[in-house]
RNA sequence: GCACCGGUGGCGAAGUGGCUAACGCACAGGUCUGCAAAACCUGCAUUCGCGGGUUCAACUCCCGCCCGGUGCUCCA
């Protein structure tokens, strides 16, 4: 099985396979480290997850890089503002942003790239550039790229840039480029600016230059999969494009990946429009991590996805389900052997939820056999026709669901543990959800004790004792299940 | 303005030229339970934005229209 993934720049589904017949080499556009990073920039991350993670799961090895971009326009004023340099400003994002794709289970690339680590390569590629006549320096010692020197450039976004000629939309400012489309390079030192001196001038690279030099170190010059944001189409990859096989003359990637972006209300996330929320945001507000994961990645990447608050219950709820059907496979004690029944359509679900993966990572789709196993596990155990190698054969099937979806296995308490932490140093008590509060407060040891006294209770049969306690943990985000197996307790 | 994407039950969301239009959430009734919860059963789109057309047959293909979104500029 392969997977056909949608290339960008053929415009098909095409199969994603290495070049080299071992190992996929990828390259993804990381985040510009001046803030904290919004859900919007996670989605792109997540979707990518899932992409590493179902390669992963079918076989393939992988190396993956991601640049982190620690230095640009908005790095700069931003660090100016707070009257420190850049070095010491983005670290703590670098930081942030790890941690937060940690809380959502985002896998690390095997490779991070940091732009400032590698201004010399870039400088490098600049020359060539300069040499292949692709390159061209302007008075104040900025370089700009000539896209006169590259006909093909369009060929990622299908732009027709012909009738797009100079004149409208241009910045006056930069009436020295050759031609007002040609884009930075490298961007020459205004006083107190960051700068480094090298052999093309003093100054910093332009964004574009950062990725294709980064990526054409780690990967070489032709690689497979290129992906990021759909707004990266143009003009960034484009740009990359541009850049890199001016010089090389082969394609910098064979397939491109472009996840498309998440809304808020059906808006586009701004801080301008008031629906602008960071991970951290959503932790304190009570949400869990797993079900900011869930909600992210149940739409498939190529669709808009539009955020709301009652996608994140829906999702909230569908883990519920998911958890508490395998927490009830672990706990519950069956008779020996298997029935057909159980088998085939374990294997039936498996290969449903293959296929639709395999079909450009239709999530959406792939869910909908997992559902299905449950239910017809669920009833065959009510009916008692469920036997323990039946078990087996369930649980691997979840676990295959959870290696490219993660949300099974509870690990929601750190992520919010980790952001109540950060919002009492970052002064944002004020945004921490009361609720959250009183459960956090309650330790599994506090639960054990009161569901044991209300046991005893049962036993006495004094219900009102024990509705009460059940009453009071719920109030606290603790649900009871009585089965014939024992209690069951779970947090909500 | 140009380009692209979408409009499927209360909500989210798959999907196919022709079997009962997945799946999740929500909701209603029932079974189970001391009561619940969980689970299961049943119900919940004679219909897939609107109007034409092609076809034996269209939600699925074509044309037009309406609505929503995004891109064309820094942006995941």
């Amino acid at each position: 099985m392969t997977l056909h993934l949608f290339n960008t720049l053929s415009g098909q589904l095409d199969e994603l396979v290495p070049a080299d017949g071992a190992e996929l080499r990828m390259y993804v556009c990381g985040p510009t480290v001046y803030d904290y990073g919004h859900i919007g920039n996670f989605r792109t991350f997540l979707e990518v997850d899932v992409l590493r993670r179902f390669l992963k799961l079918m076989g393939m090895r992988l190396r993956h890089v991601m640049n982190i971009t620690d230095v640009d326009d908005k790095i700069i004023r931003n660090a100016a503002a707070a009257g420190i340099p850049i070095g010491e400003y983005t670290p703590k994002f670098v930081d942030a942003f790890f941690e937060d794709l940690e809380s959502l289970r985002v896998e690390r690339p095997e490779a991070i790239a940091r732009a400032t680590e590698h201004i010399d390569k870039m400088v490098e590629l600049i020359q060539k550039l300069a040499a292949a006549g692709a390159a061209y320096q302007v008075e104040d010692g900025s370089w700009y790229f000539r896209l006169a020197a590259f006909p093909e450039y369009g060929k990622l976004s299908k732009k027709d840039l012909s009738g797009m000629e100079d004149g409208a939309r241009v910045d006056v400012d930069e009436y020295e480029k050759d031609s007002a489309r040609d884009f930075a390079l490298w961007k020459a030192a205004k006083p107190g600016e960051t700068a480094w001196e090298t052999a093309i001038g003093r100054g910093r690279p332009g964004w574009h230059i950062e990725c294709s030099a980064m990526a054409m170190e780690y990967l070489g010059e032709s690689f497979d999969l290129h992906a990021g944001g759909e707004d990266l189409m143009f003009p960034h990859h484009e740009n990359e494009i541009a850049q890199s096989e001016s010089v090389t003359h082969k394609p910098l990637a064979r397939h491109w990946m472009h996840v498309r972006f998440l809304l808020v209300d059906g808006k586009k996330m701004s801080k301008s429009e008031g629906n602008f929320y960071t991970l951290r945001d959503l932790l304190l507000k009570g949400y869990k991590a797993s079900a900011i994961r869930m909600a992210l990645i149940s739409v498939p990447y190529r669709h808009q996805l539009n955020f709301t608050f009652d996608g994140l219950t829906e999702a909230t709820n569908a883990i519920d389900r998911l958890r508490t059907f395998h927490q009830r496979l672990s706990q519950t004690s069956f008779g020996p052997g298997e029935s057909d029944a159980i088998q085939v359509a374990a294997h039936k679900a498996r290969a449903e939820y293959f296929d639709a993966m395999a079909n450009d990572l239709n999530t959406a789709e792939a869910r909908a056999p997992i559902f299905d196993l449950l239910r017809t596990a669920n009833t065959a155990i009510d009916k008692g026709q469920f036997l323990a190698g039946d078990r087996d054969a369930v649980l691997k099937v979840l676990a295959d669901f959870d290696a490219v979806f993660d949300v099974i296995a509870d690990r929601d308490a750190e992520p919010t543990k980790r952001a109540l932490a950060w919002a009492e140093q970052a002064g944002r008590q004020a945004d921490v959800a009361p609720e959250l509060l009183a459960r956090v407060a309650l330790s599994d040891d506090d639960i054990e004790n009161l569901v044991a006294e209300r046991t005893q209770a049962k036993k006495l049969r004094n219900f009102a004792r024990a509705d009460q306690i059940r009453n009071e943990l719920l109030d606290k985000g603790v649900v009871i299940e009585d089965s014939k197996d024992g209690v069951r307790w779970k947090r909500k």
